[in-house]
DNA sequence: CTGAAAGCGCTTACAG
DNA sequence: CTGAAAGCGCTTACAG
């Protein structure tokens, strides 16, 4: 999945030409109903022309891809290779852990689509430095460095320090010194407890663990729904799991099942993990409590498994396609401009609902 | 500052040639010594080539900057036209909110660069509703939106659902339907605090007001300081004025020293705008009190008059002149690839601090 | 402001 | 894997 190889430019030129079809300025000139040269000057500014023209030149244009394709074209190239860090247990966990899985394997495809060499470099049990980490894209001579679910302030600055262009993916740094892509954490945990909230729930649980920033992005967004609902917020109760595994999540509710003679009058538990809500489904079944009838369940990530789960799971769609694509054109954006003042970039992308049966009406 | 022209498309090649030197294939193959078809063939991945070979072509590629100008034009012509809706209070004021100011300049100077077409939206008093934006857009051809420092979930679903692609710049929209650009406001007061946690302040005070959603992240962000540096929270406190106007900002402070009989215990004041930092400048002097002698001030923006104080303002810098080309860029991506799924993007931009001096060591 | 025509830059078979 | 040479796509004076 990982390998160090680049692909045989075979494949990518016959995947390439059946994207884009071939589509020139003449196509476009014909599609407008004008001249080859009049698609030229809209193109390049290099002649004053009507905005009836304009506009039906760029519509074509648009309309055939020819837009996208040369976008496409001129960004061929510039990323050769990357050194790709990824801490230990996102990989070797990889049945439980689906969430880095299947972002690895986006954004390995992508590279592969884009001739983008790839070095790996995971820490087996330990983890690594930031000098370790400048080394070997040195050594490699990739470009860019690419660091997936980290969080420690002293790698950061170490990697922005050594000036090589580099993006976090899936962790933020606070010190606003490297780019970073993540999903937007803590709009998504609202959205997802808006809902609940909208299905009658009024005393929610949030089964969560002590994760990395990311995670406490998503109880922040818990606590922002009560308080947009002008509900109170003893009502919003939060347990911590001891990690973020499945059986994590059902000893957790197992407790909370305990201490509190059942349910202790929670109608619906939001989840920070797809992987914790499985477990929480476990404790429920154990328990004699059925979802959603006693309580609704509400999951977070999107991860496959969610859609087989008894009940299928109701859950936050994380959008793990586009993380890794996403990274590569920050860093893709720094190569190219590599004097230019440019702050750092931090960006999340937005999450979607993805309603299925563990959510039911509050009776 | 907003006219709805087309700069003369002579400035623009002038400045263009200028900025690019008209490095060509011919030049990357010189600088690397190697035919001009084998730059081709790296830059297109047409033909398998050694890394060595490859490494040097996209090395000299760089360094003539003819990738970052291959880049440039791929993205000419793509925008046409945009419809820019500001709020009125933005506008009306500009002596004032210089943030606005500083911001919307940068972002009409970015367009008339490139050719970009403005239509300007202003509401006179009350504010627009989507509908009357998308009837501009349309109108006007435009086909893109930006719309400056709103949150009406209600103006950002509907144009949302109007299809057009649109940007919000400094602004937050929690329902992830569209792109937005902020400053990164949460990380940026952290920074600001903790630096003056560094300089031995213990109890600081946040001089904020009831702003919009952006505003409230400075807030998140002040007290995440406390939080990371093992502080009590007690020892964060904040007071609220009545808008961002100097005379909010002195008035609140003035009403602070009233109450407490002076500083109450506080060393260092961290307000929310470097405007409510003018303001408790005079609040201060006016009392009789020195700074940062007898107290620090931190403001929040960068905005230009923050060198003109007496004591100069240290300050946040925030990046206000790429807030405005980050968005467009956003809004030439999702017009370029109109058939592709695409998450909302949220980017917040990194900022920095300006070390002047209205802060010292804490006695 | 548009379009026919010359010309330039980049791409692409092909020989080594 | 490289480079000389033919050819194609896009650009650019220029006439109307």
């Amino acid at each position: 999945m990982m390998a160090s190889r680049r692909f045989p430019f075979g494949k990518r030129s016959v995947a390439d030409a059946a994207r884009e079809r071939k589509v020139g300025i003449k196509d476009v000139s014909r599609e407008a109903g004008v001249a080859i040269s009049t698609v030229s000057h809209v193109l390049n500014g290099t002649a004053p022309i009507s905005p009836d023209v304009r506009g039906r030149v760029l519509d074509a244009a648009r309309r055939l891809g020819y837009l996208a394709k040369r976008q496409a074209k001129a960004s061929i190239g510039a990323l050769d290779t990357i050194l790709l860090a990824v801490p230990s247990d996102t990989v070797i966990e990889t049945q439980v852990n689906l969430f880095s899985f299947t972002l690895l394997s986006a954004l390995t495809r992508e590279c592969e689509r884009r001739g983008i060499r790839i070095l790996p470099l995971t820490a087996d049990g330990k983890s690594f430095s930031a000098a370790q980490l400048v080394q070997e894209a040195r050594n490699g001579q990739a470009e860019g460095i690419v660091v997936l679910s980290e969080d420690r302030s002293e790698l950061l600055s170490g990697i922005a320090a050594s000036g090589i262009p580099a993006v976090l993916i899936n962790g933020e740094d606070h010190g606003m010194q490297i780019d970073s892509v993540t999903p937007g954490n803590r709009f998504a945990a609202r959205l997802a407890t808006d809902w609940l909230i909208k299905q009658g729930h009024r005393s929610i649980l949030h089964l969560t663990w002590e994760g990395r920033s990311t995670i406490r992005r998503r109880r922040d967004g818990f606590l922002d729904a009560f308080a947009a609902n002008g509900l109170p917020t003893e009502n919003a109760q939060i347990q911590f799991a001891e990690g973020y595994l499945p059986q994590h999540g059902e000893a957790a509710i197992a407790r909370w099942l305990k201490e509190h003679g059942g349910l202790g009058g929670v109608t619906a538990i939001f989840c920070a993990a797809d992987n914790l809500a499985l477990g929480a489904l476990t404790a429920l079944h154990s328990a004699g409590l059925s979802v959603p009838g006693d309580v609704s369940i509400m999951g977070f990530d999107g991860v496959t498994i969610g859609e087989l789960t008894d009940p299928p799971l109701t859950t936050v769609s994380v959008p793990l396609d586009q993380l890794g694509p996403a990274a590569l054109h920050l860093l893709e954006q720094r190569i190219l401009n590599p004097h230019l003042e440019r702050a750092a970039h931090r960006l999340e992308l937005g999450c979607r609902l993805s309603i299925r049966d563990s959510v039911a009406q509050a009776r």
